[in-house]
Order: structure tokens, then sequence, then C-alpha cells
DNA sequence: TGTACATCAGTGAACGCGCGTTCACTGATGTAC
DNA sequence: TGTACATCAGTGAACGCGCGTTCACTGATGTAC
């Protein structure tokens, strides 16, 4: 807030990183993303972060970890903005997926990235952040009848059919940007009967 | 094949450095891929490369083509050995899509990296390959009838799930390794229906 | 309230590394006659 | 079939760059008394 010239003890350095971070990643993309560059942009020498991170791969993660809250965030919002029956709540969950896709294209990118693995023994806020996104698309998930024939069936389905759409969209431009969330979804939507 | 030990003239060296980028994406991912490591696996100088690339961009541009290639026939291959009606015809071409996916991880994340430019102008036997993949999953799109709502709404629909699922699957283990390429499109697939 | 002092969070210089690119060079290939 | 020569496709040395990490340092903070 107010310590905008002291020359040491910035105060929130840490928080700071991420944040440098995550406005590196959508100016510059995953290709741009260095210590050094995040450390510059925060107005603090390179050697900094040393004091805040054990390295450069624990920052990605620390990254990684604020791009989920934001990715939950957003997932959860949606879903409670809309109508409080199951199919409007999962197309609500589906339009924050798809809008944080599109908004945040390189963190996507990043949190879903295979060399920060999700389940494997990481940082303990990663894992509980990814793991609330997670959550929430389950929970979602489970306002409807499960498949008969595969335990999580279903909600692999919704999953691969949002994530697949977002990446597609992501990589050719081409596609239907103009189509809501609603229209990968339109032959499965009615074929998904609510509980109770 | 027999000119191991011609110093000068490797007579191969555009393909062979293509399939070598190919080996290290698979051994050691898109971040251990340079130019360096290319051309020391193929046995020459790291200066060679520079008499049939452009530069590293060129480079992988070429190994993005070469991937597209392998990509595209795998899905011919395993759509052609399917039985001939359509939904057999699609699970085919989907289980090739998924096949490659989880054989080429690394590949699979070039061709479809969103700094490699599909549609962009751009080296045109890349967009000869990218397009002939595509003109396959269309084609057999097309053995159904198309949405009501929107022009390519099955295509995009059906892309997106068997995006998402190959995507999903390298990224997170646990989910289902052993689900064939059906189980996505349990709810989907009788939906679908055949033309004429 | 004031002083002594430990701890914290920065600085800035230095390190070694792998990278892509460039360059003059030279050996191998292939063509003209 | 043999020679002269242009072209092709390598070599190896050198370049500058940005990177992550380390280190001794020092200024700012906060606590004990």
């Amino acid at each position: 807030m107010t310590s905008e010239n002291t020359p040491h003890h910035h105060g929130n350095l840490r928080p700071a990183l991420i944040q440098a971070g995550i406005d590196i990643l959508e100016t510059e993309g995953t290709k741009g993303l260095s210590l050094r560059k995040i450390a510059t942009r925060v107005g603090v020498t390179h050697a900094a972060p040393a004091h805040h991170f054990k390295g450069k791969a624990a920052l990605l993660v620390a990254i990684a970890a604020k791009g989920f809250q934001v990715f939950a965030d957003l997932m959860e919002k949606n879903r409670d903005a809309a109508p409080k029956d199951p199919q409007n709540q999962l197309l609500g969950l589906c339009q924050g997926y798809l809008q944080f896709a599109a908004e945040n294209e390189a963190l996507f990118e990043l949190i879903f990235s295979t060399d920060i693995k999700p389940h494997a023994n990481v940082d303990e806020d990663f894992r509980k952040s990814a793991n609330r996104a997670f959550r929430l698309l389950e929970d979602t998930c489970a306002l409807f009848e499960p498949s008969p024939k595969h335990s999580q069936g279903h909600e692999i389905m919704i999953w691969s059919l949002v994530h697949g759409y977002a990446s597609l969209r992501a990589y050719n431009k081409l596609i239907s940007p103009e189509d809501g969330a609603a229209m990968p979804f339109e032959l499965i939507l009615p074929q998904l009967t609510p509980k109770k």
C-alpha cells in the first residue's frame, strides 16, 4: 500500500512476485517467464526472490496454485449466478471454465502443464487449490445420476468436453469464438438426468 | 543406411534431424529440445542444421509437420481397421487420436502448441499435414447428420471430447487409463444419427 | 521512551552454463568437357 | 575414363545473451530490557 519508496523491505514481496509472474505469463507467454523478469517487474533485484522461494520451480508452483484459486473462483461465481436447476448449474460452471481459459491463456496452460504434477507429493498450497477446483467440478456433476458403466464416467466426459473445447479455442481462433458454453453440450445435456 | 563413416555429407541430414527432434521430445520433453542436442544426437556439429533449416523455429515447424503426419496416419489406420458403420469408424478414428497422444506426449503437445499457428501463413508442409489430419476428423464426422443449430456443431463437440480426454489423461495419470476410446462417448454416440 | 542487538529481506557482483547464430574454412560430391 | 572446377554440406571456433544460483554485504525491522 504505502511502501512505494522504502528501498529494502518490500513488505509483500511473495504475493507480488506471484502476481508479476501471472502478468508476464499473459503478456509474454510461458517462454518469457524467468525469475529475473519477475523480479525486475516487481522492482527488486533478481536475487531477492530466493528469500521467498526455494528456486524457480517453487515459484512456478506458487503461481500455479494462485492460478487454480482464480480458476476455481471463476467457476464458482458463474455457477452460483446460474439458475438452480442442475443443467444450468453445470452450464454456469463450464462458462467459468471457458472464461478462465480464454482470459488467462498461458496461465491455463501452466496449471494444466504436465510437469507440475497434481497428485504427486507437491506443495500443499498447490494441492489444496487444485483440489478445490476439481471438487467444484465433481460436485456439480454429482447433481446428475452417475454413469451405470463407469464410476466417474459422466464426470470425465463432461470434463473432457469442456477442457477440450477450451483448449481448441485457444489453439484455433477460428473455432466459433462466439458460441457460448452451451454449444458443445448440445447433445449431452438432455441425456443427463438430474438426481432425485 | 550405409553412410555411417563418411565424415562429411551425412546424406539424409534433414529428415534425420527431424526424427532426432522427435526422439528427444519423447525422452526429455519440450524443455530439453535444443538445436545443439538435436545435432549432437545425429552425430553432427551444432552448426550443421543451419544448412537445412532457416533457424530453430523452422526446425520446430518441420518437426510439428512430421508429427501431424504420424498423427493422421494413426487415425486413418485405426479408422480403416474398424467396422464400416459410422459409429465404429468414428470410434476407430478417436482410438488413433488417443493412441497418438498417449504414445507421443510431448509431440502431441507441440503440434497443438499455440505458438505454431495452424492457420497463419506458415510453412506449407506444415499446413498440408495439419490439414490432412483435420480433414480426416471432418470427413468422419460427416458420416453423421450435422447439427441443426451450428454449422460444425457436432464436429467441434466430438473433437473437443476426444482432445480433452487425451489431454486430461496425459495430465492426470489417475484418470482411468484402462478405459478405451468409447468411454467418453458413452452418451454421445447413440445421439448421432448416421446419414442416409 | 530509549538503547542494544538479533533477525529479516533486500543489494549487487560474480559464477558457470547452455543456448542460437555467424563465419571462414574444407572435404566430398557431381557436372562439363 | 580422366581431369578441372563449381557447388554443396559439413567443421570448429567464436560471439554475445539471458538464465538460475551463490555469496558476502547491509540497511530496515522488531524485540528485550
